[in-house]
DNA sequence: GGAACAATTAAACGATTGTTTAATTGTTTA
DNA sequence: TAAACAATTAAACAATCGTTTAATTGTTCC
């Protein structure tokens, strides 16, 4: 009879190290829950957005001018953004200005966003 | 007049610190290959794969059981993920076997994971 | 050689995504 | 109050993406 781990039945015993991972892994929703952070900074447009605001605050037309993208475009992508509490706004006469937010999210975006950049300019 | 930086005339002068951001931006292709990368990573199947991957090697019917996925659909997976030097694959009698590839974009993503799911575990 | 097994490939499909365009809301200032 | 400006919203569209199904290739073992 084939050993089940966390309901998953290995076609073959090839290696033990698998069988040890598998108990130890994250559960299905943090799979998914995580995924859905790195498809925020999977576009080039999104990417530019938070690599700015990791690092300055800004309004809408300057990030749209930074991005080098209109501002109902730019608009849409905070929004993502924002109601996956990555970045945060606040209001100043005509202008929204945003930055990034302090959640758990954001600090690992802003890890990520450091890692891979700094990784970049040492080539 | 106002000032131009890589192309980039910003519309409005709040900001010191944005200026002297954009001086310094990687370019925009470098922006989009990163973004590719981090799409890879974006879709919780190639998730999950990954996540053994960088841990041990495994044929396909082992990791399809694993992420809970059809055969065709983690080739299809595996292939991007080959294909973009992700992971690396050798072939064993019937079996191919697959397993993280040594390339600069493998390390990075190897050190995202770690940093995300220590992360979380500690929660 | 034929059966069983492992993996890949290709076509098809539905679902999601990102940009454009146009219209709208809200604020300032002349 | 009207004009100018900043930002958002909504609808429409093309493009991309991930899974399914079915067929195909290659290997091992009887």
């Amino acid at each position: 009879m084939k050993k089940v781990i966390n309901g998953i039945e290995l076609p073959h015993a090839h290696n033990d190290a698998t069988v040890k991972l598998l108990q130890e892994r994250p559960d299905a929703e943090t799979f998914t829950e995580v995924s859905g952070v790195f498809a925020l900074i999977s576009d080039a447009t999104r990417l530019k957005i938070l690599w700015l605001l990791c690092h300055t605050e800004e309004c809408v037309i300057n990030i749209a001018a930074a991005a080098e993208m209109s501002s109902p475009a730019v608009s849409h992508h905070l929004r993502l953004l924002r109601q996956a509490g990555l970045i945060k706004s606040h209001k100043e006469g005509k202008e929204v200005y945003y930055t990034l937010a302090d959640s758990e999210e954001a600090q690992l975006v802003h890890t990520i966003i450091d890692a891979t950049f700094d990784m970049n300019c040492r080539k």
